[in-house]
DNA sequence: CTCACTACGAGTCAAGTTGTCTCATAGAAT
DNA sequence: ATTCTATGAGACAACTTGACTCGTAGTGAG
């Protein structure tokens, strides 16, 4: 049995993905398109219609080959962590895949349902890791909450959010320590 | 002398911008085509054409009647101006049209040079508002501010931008005191 | 090595879209 | 009334889109 293990549906598969993603990253959205795509990808065009018969889905598939800022496994002491895991974010928002993989999130969802579920499965996932991360601290005493920990998330990473997509310029770390400040009181200066 | 001034050339023109102001919120910017736009707004094809050549301008001008967050002149003292401000923000940000110009402005800014430019207008205004308004106040002994004051914007408008359009929620007050307590010491608690 | 299988590129095609132009009409200024 | 001009309707070629066909060649099984 061939299908979806034939080398040659896999081979085509990965080149419609990186040509969809590339063509994202340099036009926008708009310019993927099955025409644009298969040009690109170096194949046929009926091929890019058998592999995704809606250009949307696939300009879904292509912005999930980008690897998006999370959180990593929380590590004691939180502020630290914390400290890490900002300034790697900010480095994130700062590549031009990751700002057109956000910013074209942000925008498609607010018109696709498809776009919005990854929407907001990815902010979850940043609110949970930070919500959870920062009530542990809390409850070990690393820090007094000055807001509700959903709130944490919007505190942290929005700054940063706004600096490269609004502003378009990198975070300094001003910026993150001041956002991590702006949680509460934190038990001992680090 | 006829031209810019004749009530039908207006007439068409509102009627086209409204149709594409219309198109955006609805549909997103890859509606705002001369066909659909036409249909919308009651006028021929050819008459779409001949305002407008090319459908981005348009795009651009339909994006810049829906009227956008800013800064009122700052007054005394600055704590209670901000949280008036930035409340009024947190409420524009929930409107749809808003939220859709925001995240189109944001994400055709990459590949467009007009968008960035327009981007950049806004995202200047705001810095520079609420810079000049913290420098004052601190010059007033009302703030010891925490941070550089061209961070400022970032800290307070990038958590409810982040809120509005990545995780789909409305801004509590909690939020913006946060971000205003984050700016630094304030003298007296208000 | 041979063979059956199937994903593929190239090509064709109808339907729809885009950008341009023409022309008769009706709304506006004088 | 008369002149001017923005407009809607329509015609048009060029292009795009989505669907289909067919011969070819890469692939896995025997």
């Amino acid at each position: 049995m061939t299908g979806e293990t034939d080398p040659r549906f896999l081979r085509s598969r990965e080149a419609i993905l990186n040509a969809a993603r590339e063509l994202l990253l340099e036009s926008g959205p708009t310019a993927v398109t099955h025409a644009q795509v298969a040009e690109r990808a170096g194949v046929g065009r009926a091929t890019v219609y058998r592999h995704w018969p809606q250009a949307e889905p696939l300009l879904v598939e292509a912005m999930a080959t980008v690897p998006m800022p999370f959180l990593d496994k929380p590590t004691a002491p939180i502020k630290e962590w914390l400290r890490r895991e900002l300034t790697a974010i900010a480095r994130q928002l700062d590549l031009d895949d990751v700002r057109a993989v956000s910013t074209t999130l942000a925008n498609t969802a607010l018109w696709d349902r498809t776009m919005d579920a990854r929407r907001a499965q990815f902010a979850r996932v940043l609110t949970d890791r930070l919500a959870a991360a920062l009530d542990d601290a809390q409850a070990r005493g690393e820090i007094a909450l000055g807001l509700t920990s959903r709130n944490a998330a919007a505190m942290t990473i929005g700054p940063m959010y706004y600096r490269s997509t609004i502003e378009r310029a990198p975070t300094d770390p001003d910026l993150i320590e001041a956002a991590i400040n702006a949680l509460g009181t934190w038990a001992t200066d680090q």
